[in-house]
DNA sequence: ATTAAATCAAACAAAATGTTCATTTATGAA
DNA sequence: TTCATAAATGAACATTTTGTTTGATTTAAT
């Protein structure tokens, strides 16, 4: 995997762009920024913005994959005992400690992306979580992949609340809340006893 | 409450518009749209369009406001007897009746907007079914607000994956689904047995 | 048939997006 | 430190999209 080589000149560039980005997310609607807004706010050439970014959306986009990938990595190494297949105590944590991105995010279009990408990053790993724990064949009342999406949706929806609200609890307050209003329910459709 | 006068030419020209926009969601992502392809579509002239709209914006939360409304109202009045509080076949339906104009707003950007605008109206809903049935004062492990509101996400949860899925499933059916994954764990929140 | 409201096309101004290029600046390898 | 070069600059430019204005036409209600 041939590193990327980029000089340190062109990362601190492309630093002052998402950061600017970032800054301007907080404080306007994602659509309503435009180009020139960015570039002024980065200090920045519109030539070197367009040297390495195709346009603003790109830029969101390289955003938002960089910071769910660190997260979907950490999940999926962190497998958690039986007891703890859906813990998602060390999601909200990561996001709190990222709260300011997660939250610039959760404003403007990031919404739309947070809900697509984030849930199909999230489903990927309960789908996985969940085939650990039926035998196959078994008869659910309902499908893997809708129980899976229901975790992920669940989860993003109790953390957008969170972060609208100024995230008054802390991440082990939510996972309690997340555990309690989602898995018996999972557990019954899986035809188990919690 | 004086009617809003409108001519019926007038009515027409908006509802050729409406129609226009909706049918370009199907085709491509809403920020990729642009007024000149919706006056094109609709075969409509350029001030006619901003004669009746601000801009795509205004078009696009109008279509929106005007669905959502109605949807709104019919749960309203549908109160449901106690087993059934939180039933959402009636929604499903209503959403297969409209589905090539829910499946146009679940697209580009309608899908911030449904997360958004419906999650507060349908938050609102259940918030007013739960308090129904607790005794103020009672400890809840879960707090309504957060109730309401997971019951409202994973209702919009479920139902985008059922428009993405091509709604394989009956309305019927869809809300078995739900009852299955989200009742436990509210009477459960709530402190009840089920 | 008359009239007022609504639509039209076409031409604008203004704003935002992308591109190009000659020039300057910083980087890291020698 | 030196120096070749990769990267950033900014200013000019073409293009696209937006939103407004006009005056000529069409349409529908009385």
């Amino acid at each position: 995997m041939a590193e990327k080589q980029v000089s340190r000149r062109t990362k601190r560039t492309r630093k002052l762009i998402e950061d600017a980005l970032m800054s301007l997310m907080l404080e306007k609607r994602y659509d309503k920024i435009t180009v020139q807004d960015i570039i002024d706010r980065a200090d920045v050439g519109r030539s070197t913005f367009y040297a390495h970014f195709d346009g603003k959306e790109d830029l969101l986009t390289s955003d938002f994959e960089q910071l769910f990938s660190s997260l979907s990595q950490q999940m999926d190494t962190d497998q958690g005992d039986n007891n703890e297949v859906f813990s998602t105590t060390d999601l909200f944590k990561h996001i709190q400690a990222h709260h300011g991105l997660y939250k610039a995010l959760v404003w403007g279009r990031g919404v739309a992306l947070i809900f697509k990408q984030g849930n199909i990053i999230l489903s990927r790993i309960f789908e996985r979580r969940l085939i650990r724990l039926v035998d196959d064949g078994e008869e659910l009342k309902v499908p893997i992949p809708v129980l899976a999406n229901h975790l992920a949706g669940s989860f993003l929806t109790l953390l957008k609340w969170w972060l609208d609200n100024n995230m008054p609890h802390t991440p082990e307050e939510m996972d309690e809340m997340y555990q309690n209003m989602v898995l018996p329910g999972v557990w019954g459709s899986l035809g188990r006893e919690s």
